[in-house]
DNA sequence: GCTTGACTTAGAGCGTGCTCGAACGCCTAG
DNA sequence: CTAGGCGTTCGAGCACGCTCTAAGTCAAGC
């Protein structure tokens, strides 16, 4: 199995640049990776599927600082389980909370958008750009 | 009616420090705020409702440069209302795109944290710091 | 008059998360 | 042997959104 995926391809199928693969190794979010021996990395599919959720935790906004605390935990063993579940348990919450306060958000956005509707059809002058065919 | 606030008491009611009002003003997020004649700013009620909004804007991460765009257009007069009823829209569609990516984020937090909880339970060893009364 | 304290401006500095540049190494093709 | 290309490290630089400092003004209280 040469399941071994150079920087590019990682880069490529994660989204990240090589630069940024090597930014989050350099910083601890990702292990040391498997060199070849050109000294060049090469990538597991675990490399891989952590990356894919680093990224996933990066998408709810989780402070690179807290995932460097995470990926620390996980390079302990498995002792850390238990801190790691709570880590992801309180990040849950606020992700949660943030989805509702999003909601709020948007809600009152779409009143806003209804306003300005109003206003528009209310005979203030005509857009310009806006084909608003009622 | 004396329906003018110094700095301080709309820091204190927005949560913006007073340097960040100072600072929304500077790069025109808030339109010039009047002035008393010892040439401290008196915010009206009408200011206070505008950023109110636009905290609502940040909150849904609208990025400033954006935020600049809007106000520019509102200070440009009411001919402008339509190009800003479709800022909103476009941002509101964001908003909605990035809570649907939440809620798959939470859900999928939610299913590791299950793998945790199954991986804990399958008697590996116990939590230190956790009372996990099964 | 002097002090205190809240305000003013202009501009420098900072935390976060990348992003890029410089200089070099190694492999392959021609 | 040389050139090209892709990788390496180390460190500087950047974009964003504030945050703070410095130096000064003004009004009120002692």
């Amino acid at each position: 199995m040469d399941t071994f995926l150079s920087i590019d391809e990682v880069a490529r199928r994660t989204g990240l640049s090589a630069h940024t693969l090597r930014y989050y190794e350099r910083i601890g979010l990702i292990g040391p990776v498997a060199r070849g021996s050109d000294g060049r990395r090469r990538y597991s599919a675990a490399d891989v599927a952590w990356i894919g959720f680093l990224l996933r935790l990066r998408g709810t906004r989780m402070p690179v600082a807290s995932m460097q605390a995470f990926a620390r935990l996980r390079a302990a063993g498995d002792h850390t389980a238990g801190e790691r579940r709570q880590m992801l348990e309180k990040h849950l919450a606020t992700v949660v909370a943030e989805i509702a306060t999003l909601q709020h958000s948007a809600a009152a956005l779409a009143d806003k958008i209804a306003h300005y509707r109003r206003l528009e059809d209310t005979g203030a002058a005509p857009q310009p750009s806006s084909r608003r065919k009622r």
